[in-house]
DNA sequence: TTAAATCCAAGTGGAATACTGGGAAATGAT
DNA sequence: ATCATTTCCCAGTATTCCACTTGGATTTAA
């Protein structure tokens, strides 16, 4: 079981941001070079970011990205989720509940699926980006 | 973030074994029918399984596979690591101890990474076959 | 006008995953 | 002895997903 890249290279970037803080909007050029990504890729990510209201982008020459809101009320599940979608470790378990389970024996794994499940958003959704820069 | 098929299809697979304890060994071909998998890939996972010390292996007519110990005995994290390998979510929390981990921001997330495979491996490495089958 | 930036939509390469196939060896029953 | 049934082992394939690239359009400040 691994974290996508997308997950990890857009947490550390809005963590870059979350440093920026306060200080107007960062390129993505400038956040790549501090994080050694490639420009082309992150743009990508940004652009889920966006979508997801994470971010706000100002286009044209000293453009780039900020923080929606604060550090302290983005949390890196909602990052994680915006990149990668929702936590699922089985169909079984998915966003809409039972969404099918017919067999027995199926359903015995599928509580302890569910049980992972909430144990990983109990930690990412209440870790935010001012927890992960104080220190 | 999704488990394998291989992971759900182990497990499912040793919950019918469970299920069978004390009964002599259980066929490939048995198990297969029971959960709709195909025999063949079900074969590779078992020959994983037993490498792990998990079942024992009987060959020729009226053979098949059982539990190498007690149902209470054998946690479903060692399945799925028998068939996945160790819960690595990223390169910087694999098993031997910080591999590399150079960056600063990149030590930020480290923490994190590290108490959700944590609280994975903490729910895996207790929950039982037995746990599985007693409802 | 130009340089710096976001925006958008495809396409590509490679690796991992899921699965198949063929045949050898062991074992119990006929 | 032979045969059906099983594990065992190794190799191949198909597909899907992931990571990343490319090309160009639009916006904006200097």
């Amino acid at each position: 079981m691994r974290l996508s890249t997308k997950a990890r290279y857009g947490v550390l970037a809005m963590v870059e941001l979350a440093f920026h803080y306060g200080e107007g909007p960062m390129s993505i050029r400038a956040i790549a070079k501090k994080q050694n990504f490639s420009d082309s890729y992150l743009e990508q990510l940004f652009s889920s970011l966006k979508n997801a209201g994470l971010v706000k982008s100002f286009r044209g020459a000293h453009g780039g990205y900020l923080l929606a809101r604060d550090p302290d009320k983005i949390t890196v599940g909602a990052i994680i989720k915006a990149l990668e979608g929702p936590i699922e470790l089985a169909d079984c378990v998915s966003g809409d509940d039972n969404f099918k389970c017919s067999k027995l024996p199926e359903c015995v794994t599928r509580e302890l699926w569910k049980d992972v499940q909430d144990s990983i958003n109990s930690i990412i959704d209440y870790r935010t980006l001012k927890d992960l820069i104080k220190r």
